[in-house]
DNA sequence: CATCAATAGTTGACAATATCAACTATATGC
DNA sequence: GCATATAGTTGATATTGTCAACTATTGATG
């Protein structure tokens, strides 16, 4: 049964095994600083200086405005975001990080971007070609 | 800046970019059959022929128990799962798919389970690389 | 056998997330 | 100026998830 898989099949599958072995902790690591994945995922969007509208938050979110609507209250009343009116457009709510929220996105992503040990423990070599295979997939 | 970052790092920023951008549309595929993520995960979770207690599936999960008769009585309402009385032990709750689950579970699952065609278009050499790769990571 | 502690699943309260519809203020096009 | 489109908000609703409390059942112990 196995051997007669395809190879992307296979590839498909042990990369999504692998990714949930890692990802199953997510919500324990956001939960450690009192945040949701999806909060951390907001404040991962919120680049320091570079503060993002309502609607394109929603858009790379891929939720409903809406949705934005109450991600953001909540954040905003931590003290880790806060809109601003934009000088263009009186409809648009400009979305930035508070310091504490820059400090706080910097401690998140620090853990999240953490690589798994067992990345650590591939050859030089198969490290090596990891990197440029999957460099490869994202062309 | 990219030139000092270690190679587990970026394998791993890299690796979970690739995966975000397949599974971004998880939630979209899942409601083309009227199923949520986490519906579309404990389909996948009870196998055809081998019923499943309810906490074993809580564990697999890694959710409270409660949570998961919600999502249980949610899937046979529907008509895709059954509750069965365990015979060894009196509390238990065994699940089973229902005819109509294993059908729409095998529907589901082809379609989660297709691999990216980015995948397909790597060489024979790279899949066999990445297919060999993966698997040291699993170990 | 009786008693007590542990366990399986359920109920209920609550918060967060997400969709959808309707709304108001604002911008754009004609 | 008017009609249409847009940004974000409000509100209703469903789902998911945690936590606490509960009932029925099981297992361990004396």
């Amino acid at each position: 049964m196995k051997s007669t898989k395809s190879k992307p099949c296979e590839a498909w599958q042990l990369l999504v095994k692998f990714f949930f072995t890692q990802r199953a902790d997510l919500p324990t690591l956001a939960s450690e600083f009192e945040l949701s994945p999806a909060q951390c995922h907001v404040l991962h969007l919120i680049e320091p200086d570079r503060p993002i509208p309502m609607g394109r938050l929603a858009e790379a979110l891929a939720c409903d405005a809406s949705n934005v609507t109450g991600l953001i209250d909540r954040l905003e009343s931590r003290g880790l975001v806060r809109r601003r009116p934009s000088a263009d457009d009186r409809r648009v709510k400009s979305l930035e990080l508070t310091p504490a929220g820059v400090r706080l996105r910097s401690t998140v992503l620090e853990r999240i971007t953490k690589p798994p040990d067992s990345l650590g423990r591939l050859s030089a070599d198969e490290q090596r070609a990891l990197v440029k295979i999957l460099k490869r997939l994202l062309d």
